[in-house]
DNA sequence: AATGAATGAGGTTTCATTCAT
DNA sequence: AATGAATGAAACCTCATTCAT
């Protein structure tokens, strides 16, 4: 509890804030709108305040992305047990991605990110290192494990390539978000949204179920 | 058929040059970059010009997101035939979707700018009158009509409500477009994309297909 | 005279203006001082019409120091003969080299700006095509020459080695020209630079001949 | 011997510290791109502390400039002697120049900030009598003395007017350094440029001799 | 009908300096 | 004595739009 300690964590929270008033910016204009000078007008700093905090306008961006990505990411990786089969597993998977919207709108503001600064991921991957390390490789392996136990397991379908059906459902996700976060703010209900975003993945997972699987699994809470 | 008249027809075909051009730009670069220089430069015309076919940009916009949904609905609305099953008809549509995006691009345009002009759509619908004549709800409407059809004949999943599921499609649709737009040219592989497009929507095709339906409707040729 | 070619004549009647009230900025205040909000208000523009008539800051930059030195390379070229002594040769480029700033202080800006945007000229000939064709590899190439003509005739010193000469003489003009160019211009004395330019020419001068040279012409009328 | 003594001595200490980060920056860099925060990381505190030390950015490079004046004035008033000839002594002031640059680089830097703060030092001479008091005058004074010796004994060209000549000197010398200090860092190779330094020296050391003087003085070692 | 010319408003970023702690 | 934090002013540049000719 020094006091170097004391200041660091209060730069961090300077950090948070200035992250915070982004998404909110975000949310409410979109990505494309959103200019540092919004950013410090928000914040009730000047422009090159911000700068103290981070390199670029670009950095803050990635920061959100990132650590959106991440805590979906590991959000899910934590709740998966091995002992769930392939469908039970990419059922959670939708489940939480509707859980972490309902409450914070991060995934959302993830994805308005990701298609800005790196608009054809699914596509890209794999393409440098750096890539590989960040949260939507992690996303898009993770599901590549999902569904490949599905098939193994017989609770999906059969045909599926995991990597490919993998790019595509992040295809699909990615839509869906990106068009809410272009929504204006004033459109966006969220419980709208939540029904929208369950009606999707009810039918996707419809689409990826093996036809001998358990059909009370195929229904989203 | 007057000096009016062809002055009037010459203007017209002005109108579809500039337009015709700024879809090239669009398919090239993305909408986001394009700028009304661009667009002048590739149609030998001043910026000036422009202004005196078109409001503003976002008219030109405007413009070719309707032509192109426009052509689609029509194109799909010939195909269509009152004999089709609900399943056959929006097995035909998807088709009709592939068909259309490998042949002139048009339906990836169209998605590209709603995206970027009227960001969301399918919530937005029946706001206003104005809404309710353009082309992205007629295609709503047909959607609608094949869905009911198809729940009311037995070929798709009878839990479907068509009004929200028509929805859901659009978004789903579009957010596939959309991340695509926003792909550098470089990297916009047709073959390769194409072949995700058809990914996506046979996963949905099973999803919204009913257990006693014909299985091979659900794969596309 | 067709309007095409009057347009074109006014246009590049702008860009010399502005190229003009670039230079009397950059006499005023020396060339790191220049901003393109100085070179807007002193040319009665906005900053962004600039940039209909020229790419960048630095574009406008190197244009001033490529013309000035073309026309000092070219006054110096056209009154050069063939049947000068090397001596007569030199002593007319420093001549010329007065000549021209008493008349229109043009060189001055321009040796001003070649440290600005080409720093270690002398040091870097010969690295690019580019930097080839630019005036200073000329001036260079034509002094080699008038030194190496010297030595051959016996007016200048044998010991010459034309080309580490070549650049020395530069250096010792650049410098000069680059001190009086970072003059506040209320110190900037006409007669005064004149005169120090004669003197330290004379003593260069000097300093190349060889002993057995007509005495009259170390002396700059 | 008191607490405030030794507090001003650790002061002074700080401050010496100060100027020699700078001056390795400048070296590095140049003195154009050398700020505030460079300083301040270089050194290891804080913007604000060298706000402490210093009155402001230019307060440090004055004293720089004025130190490293100093110095040299210095280092060659040790070695003049009142028995050397006028070439001798001016001989000699070349040498320590390429002695000290060889070492030190001070000579350099200081021209260098010269020429950014004080550009037109020769001819403000004695506008002031603070200007008066400074190294550059100093510097200025011992040549005149040194010129006029050479004037009065023979070895010096007798039509030199000492005070003018020493104005140009300084001027060359401050030119080469001017065009080396704005080299980027990769092309100052030390020997080229010392090579370049004594080239100069030579040709302006043959020019201000007289025809009588010891030839064998007119090379550098 | 067509356009060259012009621009206001806005974008990101850098820097020397100040001040409360 | 030292500094973390903050900032105003300025830099370069871009874009959709207007208007006189």
């Amino acid at each position: 509890m020094g006091i170097t300690e004391r200041k660091e964590r209060e730069k961090e929270e300077r950090r948070k804030l200035i992250l915070d008033y982004t998404k909110q910016l975000i949310i409410e204009n979109g990505v494309e709108a959103v200019s540092m000078q919004d950013i410090a007008k928000k914040a009730e700093l000047s422009k090159a305040t911000l700068y103290l905090y981070f390199e670029s306008k670009e950095a803050i961006l990635e920061h959100i992305f990132n650590e959106a990505g991440s805590y979906f990411v590991d959000y899910v990786g934590e709740r998966l047990s091995k002992n769930m089969t392939g469908l039970e597993a990419i059922r959670l998977l939708w489940m939480s991605y509707i859980e972490i919207f309902g409450e914070s709108s991060d995934i959302f503001v993830m994805f308005g990110i990701k298609n800005f600064i790196a608009p054809g991921f699914p596509f890209i991957i794999g393409e440098s290192d750096r890539a590989r390390s960040m949260p939507p490789f992690r996303l898009y392996r993770q599901l590549v494990e999902v569904l490949s136990r599905g098939v193994a397991d017989g609770t999906l379908d059969p045909a599926i390539e995991s990597e490919r059906v993998a790019r595509t459902v992040i295809l699909i996700t990615g839509g869906i978000i990106d068009n809410v976060a272009r929504l204006p703010s004033h459109l966006r209900d969220s419980k709208l949204i939540l029904s929208e975003m369950k009606s999707t993945f009810e039918i996707v997972l419809r689409g990826l179920a093996s036809n001998g699987c358990d059909r009370s699994l195929l229904v989203l809470p």
